[in-house]
DNA sequence: TTGTAGGCGTTATCAT
DNA sequence: ATGATAACGCCTACAA
């Protein structure tokens, strides 16, 4: 056992089985119009099981000048179980064509995003915060295909995110609203990393009621906390017109809202109704169960994956409506 | 613009400059041991920031002979908020060393995990799940490092996640039964993927049980959905002897648990104690707060953080036990 | 059917 | 102080 041990390489397998290091690279690639004798196949092949020949990844890649790495770049803003879901689906549609998902999430502010490039080079990166689209030029420049969830449309590059993001905050108070509510609350998320993604949800909220000709929604922040939140939902409850419905930030924040109102004896959706973003699987589990604006990971996942595949087949990106990703998950909170 | 855009390398760099390509390797990488113009290397910086250059990773890892990734391996199991918390602090921890933390989950059992080393050729593995150590054994003997949670003692190759797994409901028991509780119910997750790990800890809960003397706890199934968690709380609290307390496979579970009672009318905790496990940020906002086991994901990341360091120092694993990754927190629910 | 050779971009060594 | 050169491991056109 020597201090450092040596990669085995296809030099090895070759000097092992007595053949040159083409025919090795010719079986272990399955190179068409190659004739090789199976006695000749068989023994390579054994010979790279036994000495545990893995290729190396960055020769190959160097050599062909592209690798099959799919990088997904994530702040750490979201986190949650919608991206998980997106990754687990995306990682499984992007292996069936041979790539293979990495994710980054980005630590911060003081390092740019190109660094990362000189650590791996991917063949396509998924962008999960359009913060980045700036660093992220050069890389389209360099013919790499930088892909956008919530682009709609695809080549809209100013404000997509924050359409999508409104859109949803627009769909709650429209569902509020056909429920019958008229004075509304909005529920903010306490953490300030999630402030950009809620003021945009926020103001989709606000341009609703505008058009409705409603009040502004009146808002308050509601940490993970029951105290806390019980203190928003007097809140929105003293006065002589109070709020009859709230919008949340998400599901986890509604769930909040629902454990402050139940702390108060508020009846929910009697005297406050509650509506969340995301669907988790929690918002079935609660009481009353939550109902939501379904982000719907699995239609999320295929589009970032048809987007992916016609970037790299350099054909156009499809089209595909936001509206698809969205729906009005009703339970009993409203 | 044509189709294929080209990459920048250093030697179109060093065309631009008119030095040679060796002169643009030693600014770029701030070489020491030799003196450079500062004018030229002013020129040399300027071209590359005009031309967009950006070192390409596999020329440079094949050159070198390592990367600085770090691939951490996940099943489809965990994706919780717990295995969020650790990709962000470890991202954190590892990029002060200048390491890149790249997480990939596995698709399935059809495709190996060896496959992966085609693709990205990592410094070091942090593998989230066991099943994955003999195809892992390669890796190690190629002189990479591998690196599992929970393992304690660290050379423990046999056991040691259901070792960490068992405390964890060893540790829910003995809370239980020192608020007084002695006959005990245990609510398991829908989710079939998450069974290995839920009979480990229900496996250390049984292990407490018996050791103190009280009946084996009764074992019900809990989907996330309140009509079906409040039928298992029925049950609990059916018969003569009913269940006054419940430890959960988890604060999903838990909370659906909570909502069961709820619906039933089931006080908590004064009739039925719950108890969780992972500390999740939603804890602290049910009604009844939750008490849980914390998972301490920051502990949890710098022990990972630091058995990484070591082995890639050809130090010794250092010791860190698992018990100092658990503990209690209590709020409202026992 | 198999072997030879050249090059991908980077960097370390050596020579100027 | 700067320039030439070789080598990393893999792939593949071409030669034998």
């Amino acid at each position: 056992m020597c201090g450092r041990p040596r990669r085995v390489t296809a030099t090895d397998v070759a000097k092992a089985t007595g053949v040159s290091r083409a025919t090795v690279g010719f079986v272990l690639n399955n190179t068409p119009g190659q004739s090789i004798t199976a006695a000749t196949r068989a023994k390579v092949l054994a010979a790279a099981e036994r000495l545990g020949y893995t290729p190396y990844a960055p020769a190959r890649a160097l050599r062909s000048g592209r690798t099959s790495i799919v990088v997904m770049l994530l702040s750490q803003l979201p986190g949650g179980p919608v991206v998980n879901a997106v990754t687990e689906h995306l990682t499984a549609l992007l292996a069936e064509d041979g790539l293979t998902l990495l994710v980054h999430m980005h630590p911060g502010r003081d390092e740019p995003v190109s660094a990362l490039w000189g650590v791996v080079t991917p063949a396509a990166v998924i962008a999960f915060d359009r913060a980045w689209d700036e660093e992220l030029a050069p890389l389209r420049r360099a013919g790499i295909p930088v892909v956008t969830p919530f682009v709609d449309p695809p080549d809209d590059l100013d404000g997509a995110v924050p359409v999508m993001m409104q859109r949803i905050g627009r769909l709650q108070v429209d569902h509020l609203v056909l429920a019958g509510h008229t004075r509304l609350g909005f529920a903010l998320p306490d953490d300030p990393r999630l402030a950009p993604m809620a003021g945009d949800r926020l103001e989709g909220a606000r341009f609703a009621c505008a058009e409705l000709g409603l009040d502004l929604p009146q808002v308050a922040t509601v940490p993970l906390e029951v105290a806390a939140a019980a203190e928003a939902v007097a809140g929105w409850r003293a006065g002589p017109a109070p709020v009859t419905a709230v919008c949340a930030y998400n599901d986890e924040v509604a769930i909040a809202v629902l454990s402050g109102a139940h702390r108060l004896g508020v009846a929910v959706p009697g005297e406050l109704a509650v509506i969340g973003v995301d669907d988790v699987p929690l918002a079935a589990a609660v009481s009353p169960p939550l109902t939501t604006i379904a982000t719907h990971p699995a239609t999320l996942s295929r589009y970032l994956y048809e987007a992916l595949a016609a970037a790299l087949a350099d054909g156009p990106v499809p089209h595909r409506p936001a509206t698809e990703m969205l729906a009005v998950t009703v339970r009993g909170s409203v």
